[in-house]
DNA sequence: CTGGCTATTGCAACTAAGTTGCAATTAAAA
DNA sequence: TTTTAATTGCAACTTAGTTGCAATAGCCAG
């Protein structure tokens, strides 16, 4: 499903988004508005804003989801560019690394899509 | 913790490994185990196996962990190879790519580990 | 081969992430 | 302003994974 009101909800998720750069986990995200909006409503808004290209999500090495700006999305016409992330082992923040992968070709194997992710410290925590 | 006992059901999860060459979810050694031993001893067991260096572990895309034979626990004398995993987005099954990455530097960022997951169909599914 | 130490297991209860169905609300088109 | 479908809140549920503790069982010493 795809974004289509605007609603106050969804308009303090995009403000969140708009001044964090980092991936930040749902988990997260449901305890910041926890006295805002339901945890329900926050996981449909991040799932209608990352079908509407808002937003892309991926799972880190605990298995928790987190949500960054950006699309990734398939698509025919424009071959999407992907990206790593980068998980800080002490203070836990996420970027994406503006670095582009390149996907290697395995015989007798189709690659459709691909996660990677780094971890160790960032800038601040080293 | 490490493995220090051959119990029987040590035993069978290190056959189920044996002839399995793929990264098997947890929650399915819990189910192919249903009514050998309980799903508390099959995560204490993976987690020995992986602490001893017999199996290793990573998430997949869905959040589940999953596990594979080889080691890859940090060491400082030897170099740990990192591999990416292949996961079939048709029958599931995942395999350990025997390729090598190598792991770009970020100005600024250590990096301690990394994690690459490709995914779409193997030679099976296509 | 027997006793004892301690690693290992089973059980039951719990936590935490994420999902679902449904009735109530509300953005926005008409 | 009315209408209508998208969105939300709530409560209950599912599923993966964890914890504490008492019972069991490898395996080493004697």
């Amino acid at each position: 499903m795809i974004i289509s009101r605007k609603t106050k909800t969804v308009k303090l998720v995009l403000e969140l988004f708009s001044e964090k750069k980092y991936a930040i986990p749902v988990v997260d995200i449901v305890s910041i508005f926890a006295n805002k909006m339901n945890k329900t409503t926050v996981y449909r808004i991040l799932q209608r804003l990352e079908d509407s290209g808002i937003l892309h999500s991926f799972v880190d090495k605990q298995g928790l989801k987190r949500y960054a700006k950006g699309d990734q999305r398939k698509s025919n016409s424009t071959n999407q560019i992907i990206h790593p992330h980068f998980l800080c082992d002490d203070c836990g923040i996420s970027i994406c690394l503006p670095l582009e992968i390149s996907t290697p070709s395995i015989p007798n194997y189709t690659i459709n899509s691909s996660d990677h992710l780094y971890s160790g410290q960032c800038q601040d925590c080293k």
